[in-house]
RNA sequence: CGGGGCAUAGCUCAGUCUGGUAGAGCACCUGCUUUGGGAGCAGGGGGCCGUGAGUUCGAAUCCCACUGCCCCGACCA
């Protein structure tokens, strides 16, 4: 390739996009390819630390609605995975097995989970045996490994992170109710959290979760315009209840199977956080997830007071930190400007710049992540403007989020249309009617690699006509390239 | 799993065609000088040239095999 200058440079978004997606997680120290695993990543202290958030207030949801957490085993006995017909189907193409152990050969392969349904369902069919213990509200933080042919940081990777809800109903309405819940729970922290608005919506039945009656999920707009799936909520029926025999005792003393749901999402959501927000000088994070809101840049200047400096340094550290904020004052032995751009690429949203002529005006210089410029403002009231700061920064990102997604989302009713707005890599959210059918969907998807994401909760009921065949629809569905 | 590319310093790569003591830039370390958008000078450390087997007096270089990684397609959170 060629012999660049700055390896270090982030290629421009309209350069190649999928080059900058991998530059801005390079140069934000997020994470790299575990280069002796296949497909594998090494999530790096940067990227953890995001993790560490979203972990921190997803769990804070999952305890508020109910929810307790569990931990079970990585190795599944592989005859689990087979004992629903339709979950097997779908995930043994990325299975890993374990065939040996303590230097022999295993009488039963173990799988390496790819999910939880399965040994969840056995151990609940231990705990459960009555109405009483309904219901059962379970919530697991763990790794998987789906083997995968092509991966991509963050967003499909062989092993990843996750968190997997599982509970068990008495009844299909309840399951129902639960499967709905998680679904606004994950809506919820997507444009609370990440500033990401998402359309919820179903899934049509080609593209639901292996063995679940129905699956429900969350889309969001990347900056190309093609979608991805933040987090998915499964009916899961009694079909693993049946599978596992997990059975309880109702109120009319009879037995029944019970009704279950399985709900995550995964570290492919740091990989949605950066293509909603971050630009050609890096990451952007919104303050509600970011490891650094503020760092703070002394300038010793010619003949300056190095100690002064710091002083100054400190206090105002201190003072954001009395606020609620994360601040770094990096004293590093670096060049300001190398520290700019480092922290910049990081995704830091507030740079605070502290040198001697700031000092004698009572000021500080300080640059927002999303300005072009860097600005200056009073010593006084610290504190408060920058936490103002932080929530604004976060309406300011979800609102250009919610913009583009509006932008970019139209209605077609005729194929010749559709067809031009998926020409080349090009993709939006294309509202259109569909005839229903697998066949259709498989035809578009051959064309044009276009699916139907899924079909919006919100979506008015409205006769139309199939935008590839001219059968008759009721409403509209959401199609769009994906991740 | 198909097609393509690559493998030499921490990183990006030159050197391979035409065999002869291992190279550059960046990064790193030390010192001095600097500090408001990626500093400068001087000195320094760092290599089983992916692995294995050949050819040869001699292999990073030639031959064979293997492995790994990246990119592009079919499958997927």
């Amino acid at each position: 390739m060629s012999s660049e200058k700055q390896p270090e440079r982030i290629t421009p978004r309209a350069e190649d996009y999928s080059r900058w997606y991998l530059d801005v997680i390079r140069q934000a120290s997020l994470a790299e390819p575990a280069e002796v695993v296949k497909g594998c990543m090494v999530i790096k202290p940067h990227g953890y630390a995001i993790w560490e958030k979203i972990q921190r207030a997803l769990d804070d949801m999952f305890k508020a609605t109910g929810h307790q957490n569990a931990y079970f085993p990585l190795l599944i006995p592989e005859s689990f995975l087979k004992k629903e017909a339709e979950h097997v189907e779908g995930f043994s193409p990325e299975l890993a097995v374990v065939t040996h152990a303590g230097g022999k050969e295993l009488e039963e392969r173990y799988v390496i989970r790819p999910t939880s349904e399965t040994i969840i369902g056995h151990f609940f069919a231990k705990w459960i045996e009555s109405w009483r213990d309904l219901p059962l509200l379970i919530n697991q933080w763990a790794n998987v490994m789906r083997w995968e042919m092509r991966t991509r940081m963050f967003l499909r990777t062989g092993e990843f992170l996750w968190q997997e809800g599982h509970t068990a109903h008495a009844t299909h309405d309840e399951a129902r109710e639960e499967v709905i819940r998680m679904l606004h729970v994950y809506g919820d922290f997507a444009e609370t959290f990440m500033a990401m608005p998402v359309v919820r919506g179903i899934k049509t039945q080609s593209e639901k979760f292996a063995g679940a009656l129905e699956s429900f999920c969350i889309e969001a707009m990347m900056q190309d315009g093609k979608a991805l799936q933040a987090g998915t909520s499964h009916d899961l029926g009694q079909n693993f209840g049946k599978a596992f025999d997990v059975k309880f005792q109702n109120k009319e003393g009879q037995q029944d199977f019970v009704w279950q749901t399985s709900w995550g999402v995964s570290t492919r959501l740091i990989g949605a956080l950066i293509m909603s927000h971050s630009d050609d000088n890096g990451l952007v994070l919104p303050p509600k997830l970011a490891p650094v809101h503020v760092v703070v840049v002394p300038i010793y200047g010619k003949g300056a007071d190095e100690a002064l400096v710091r002083e100054h340094g400190e206090a105002i550290a201190k003072e954001l930190r009395g606020v609620g904020l994360t601040v770094v004052f990096d004293t590093r032995d670096y060049k300001p400007g190398f520290k700019y751009f480092e922290w910049e690429q990081k995704g830091v949203p507030l740079r605070i710049e502290i040198g001697p002529k700031d000092i004698e005006k009572n000021a500080i210089a300080y640059k927002d992540r999303l300005a072009e410029k860097k600005d200056f403002r009073s010593r006084d009231g610290l504190g408060p403007w920058a936490s103002a700061f932080m929530d604004d920064f976060q309406k300011r990102l979800f609102e250009r989020a919610k913009q583009r997604l509006a932008d970019n989302t139209i209605e077609v009713d005729d194929w010749e249309t559709f067809k031009k707005v998926f020409e080349g890599q090009e993709s939006k959210f294309v509202m259109a009617h569909w005839d229903g059918t697998a066949e259709t969907e498989a035809r578009i998807k051959e064309e044009l690699k276009v699916t139907v994401r899924c079909i919006p909760l919100d979506a008015k009921p409205e006769e139309g006509k199939c935008v590839l065949t001219g059968k008759p629809s009721k409403r509209r569905v959401l199609f769009s390239k994906s991740y």
